[in-house]
DNA sequence: CTCTAATCGAGACGGTACGTCGCGTCTTACG
DNA sequence: CGTAAGACGCGACGTACCGTCTCGATTAGAG
């Protein structure tokens, strides 16, 4: 509370409408933000104007635009995460890549934002970061690929690619991508030859 | 000349020794700092005194920060890129990998710095422009996978494979590091089971 | 509003008790260093530091000390003037001149700082100006001397004869310097013999 | 020599050519950008380029643009000051103002500069400081005015004068200023009614 | 249905970094 | 081998955001 800082009530357990309206023209004003220019060239004070709320309001809710940016990401991440790691496991793969490239293009608006948005390099970290949280305990076939360095290569390539295809102008369907997907970067890491 | 702009020569035909010495020193400081923090947390002011250079010294050289850190990536990764792309050429590739990962393990400092202090994205981002520019005009052996997304797969996959590498306290010997880059980077991409 | 400036609110209407605050330690401030040195002496940084406000803040009151040198002197200005002008008018001259003066002596602090701290001419030319603006329907008895040129021998002339008594160690009283004003400054140009 | 200053030959004693045509060079664009605009808006670097000289040089012969202004001005003040004290002794007044004003007519070109161009003050000044010191010995008529303050007022009143006047498109002619300047300048001060 | 406390808007403020400008010194390379 | 060209250090400028804080005004929901 009085902590020398500005005043920040805990609105994860807020019941109040408004914070719920603030928080969602806060990220909404931002993702629409995200998809013009990279995040460090937005303001706050731009969020706060687009988002029709005071400046300081912006802070009650969000550290900084980064902060909020992490937040947003780690949220959807984390529904793809598991889609994306089941992949790793010694289920069908083919199919996990159908799942997750499905999910993707079934947000396509929020992820093309995310990842073509200039935004895209912290989205990357943060998938990383949580790969690996997640994929702790998580063993390679074999030990040609350290786990580590496996985890890495399969989030990178998967976020390079969805980012790619979501920035083309007509865009492969879903099955042929997941087949590139699979192909070109889950079975080289999880099935080396 | 007056373009309202802070007083700059043409220094890349400079004759003067004391731009080179300038020169030299704002890269080293540059460098050193990079090895400890993000590029954002770095501020002009610091460069210039860790460089034991006035602050607008740095500006008659450099547009800003960042520019000079593109600069630095893209004379470095002019080195590294034509052998990263041979690799995608017909030539023997398991050769290419090793002649690339012995040339990043022989200016392991200046490439740690690059890839993991911090500059990362940027080289990154560098890295996938200039492989484009260059490979412009190649052709994936088949169709399966459009040729730009086969590069910027390899040159991401490129970047972090190399990031981890020289991340670890440890590193595996080059040739071990070149087989995995070979069979988990490039294989899948330039021949697809 | 956005104007490509730094961000500045309409404090003619201000209500903040904190902005009036703010604005009379910035002037109080800067007649303090005015007293020690020239305009082109004093930077804005030592101003803030003076008046213990932030730099920034300054140019949320004054576009530049420039211009805060200018709205002082003007305020100021503003009261004399119609005394020194009342002088050219067709009452007693030697009443209105000791009435000036008396003003002169009754604010002596400011004025010695605006005459004798190096604002002297600023303050000349401001006066002249706003002379000439409030004389412009002025009329000079005869036409030996024009007008424009009657006023500004006047104006000029004031400040001169004003700065000259206030740098005085052992200053005249002020009817001695009353006089001398009607006597070599007023009445030639008005009564011109 | 070397006192830790740029080398500064003693060219008030020089013989060589070079220097004269350097310093002519100077003198011409210094004036030449006086009549542009004021002297705080002119740059060492422009006077340099409009006299076709090395920024450097420029250094070698004056310490500043300020004290270059002042050798202009004491140089040619010291001509007319001459003039304008004798029209404080004992001689015809009249005849002085006269003289004076046909000086300062001959050489209106650069009169008009020093005193319509942005240098007023400085020469303002400059003649002020000047006129004290020859008329350090100087007795005012009677004890009215101190010597000093009238010295003040007769130097400020001729610098206005001459600047209205030589500021106005369709000018008067030289015996009806110097009327004008005898009546309502010198009189009032030596032959105070 | 009220009143009380949470929430918000507005915006002044102290800071930090930016990139520009001009000064005046010092060094270098060239003629 | 001296001098013109210009690289440099310095420090002020004015701008852009940052994140904090204070003040009211509003409004929701608990009593």
């Amino acid at each position: 509370m009085s902590q020398g800082k500005i005043y920040r009530a805990d609105y994860s357990t807020a019941k109040d409408a408004r914070v719920h309206q603030t928080r969602a023209a806060i990220r909404k004003a931002f993702l629409n933000l995200l998809d013009q220019k990279p995040l460090d060239q937005i303001t706050v004070r731009e969020i706060a104007t687009e988002a029709a709320i005071g400046y300081t309001t912006f802070f009650r809710h969000h550290p900084s635009k980064e902060e909020l940016l992490n937040e947003i990401a780690a949220a959807e991440i984390q529904n793809l995460i598991e889609l994306a790691l089941s992949v790793l496991g010694p289920n069908d793969s083919r199919e996990a890549a159908l799942a997750m490239c499905g999910y993707v293009a079934e947000h396509r608006a929020l992820w093309s934002t995310l990842l073509t948005g200039g935004a895209a390099s912290v989205l990357r970290d943060e998938f990383v970061r949580l790969s690996l949280q997640v994929a702790a305990a998580w063993q390679g076939s074999d030990e040609t690929i350290p786990a580590e360095l496996g985890v890495i290569l399969v989030t990178s390539g998967t976020i390079e690619l969805l980012a790619w295809w979501l920035k083309q102008k007509d865009p492969m369907p879903v099955d042929k991508i997941a087949a590139i997907f699979d192909s070109a970067v889950v079975s080289p890491i999880i099935r080396p030859s």
